[in-house]
DNA sequence: GCGACAG
DNA sequence: ATCTTGTCGC
């Protein structure tokens, strides 16, 4: 059946193989019909997410040089706060080697399988410290084929997942003017993201005060929006919801760290 | 008609 | 994603 939704791509991206986009769309298919829409779990069912323990913030870092290039090296980090009160109480960095470039629309290629290796990892090493819900940042539902890298990383640990991204990705369809945004006053607001056959796929979202720009919500796996977007809620003191920040302040500092490393050793 | 495009 | 300075405010 042929895809209506292939995008042209600029050349400010490395060329992805039209043989690996096509096999790409097919394993985004696969992802999309396991994605469960709904909660699943017991926290789930009040608004004030009781026997919610566990938040996990997850983000990646590149660095400067090569995060343009077809592969790289990174940083991936998984910072695991207690809930409500977002106390760190788990921490992991881990270089990783990403083998392909990025593509708009298929980020979850190139950063979901070192995502879920750390958190699979994590979860072995530490039982007892399991997330009972991951923030990623980045697309879930909201993305040009309903599946983005929190439904990949969703699917592949089984834990409820949620996408948080900062920018708007392009989907065909749906109609988010500035308008809309501006519209938003109060933190909590938002406004609803439709596509063509008006299915929600997600929700810009006003997580703070004094933020001009909101937060683009979407399901990634065995949660609903509605509950996604109160766990996103209570848990951004800033824009960023604490998890994903803290995620991305310790990925980051071991990106300049290595930085520094391989500066020394030049001289 | 061209361009827009999570990280 | 990353590159950057100052600046406003609690």
């Amino acid at each position: 059946m042929a895809d209506d939704s292939e995008q042209k791509i600029s050349t400010r991206y490395p060329p992805v193989s039209p043989e690996l986009i096509e096999k790409w769309d097919l394993l985004q298919n696969e992802i999309r019909k396991k994605i469960i829409h709904s909660n699943t779990e017991e926290w789930q069912l009040a608004e004030e997410l009781h026997g919610l323990r566990r938040v996990a913030g997850v983000d990646v870092s590149y660095p400067s040089k090569d995060h343009d290039s077809y592969e790289c090296d990174a940083f991936a980090a998984v910072v695991i706060c207690e809930f409500p009160t977002m106390k760190i109480i788990h921490k992991e960095v881990q270089q990783v080697h990403l083998p392909v470039p990025y593509a708009p629309g298929y980020l979850a290629f190139r950063e979901s399988e070192p995502v879920t290796t750390l958190l699979n990892k994590i979860m072995k090493d530490h039982p007892n410290k399991v997330p009972d819900v991951l923030l990623v940042d980045g697309n879930g539902m909201l993305h040009p084929h309903k599946s983005g890298l929190a439904c990949h990383v969703g699917i592949h640990t089984n834990i409820p997942t949620i996408g948080v991204a900062k920018n708007l990705h392009l989907v065909d369809g749906i109609g988010v003017t500035k308008q809309m945004v501006q519209g938003m006053s109060a933190r909590g607001d938002y406004v609803l993201i439709r596509d063509k056959s008006n299915e929600v796929l997600g929700m810009a979202l006003k997580t703070a005060k004094d933020a001009i720009n909101p937060m683009y919500v979407s399901i990634g796996h065995k949660i609903s929006l509605e509950t996604a977007k109160n766990v996103v809620l209570k848990c951004s003191k800033y824009k960023i919801p604490e998890p994903i920040r803290f995620a991305d302040n310790i990925s980051r500092e071991f990106v300049r760290k290595m930085e520094e490393k391989s500066q020394s050793k030049k001289t």
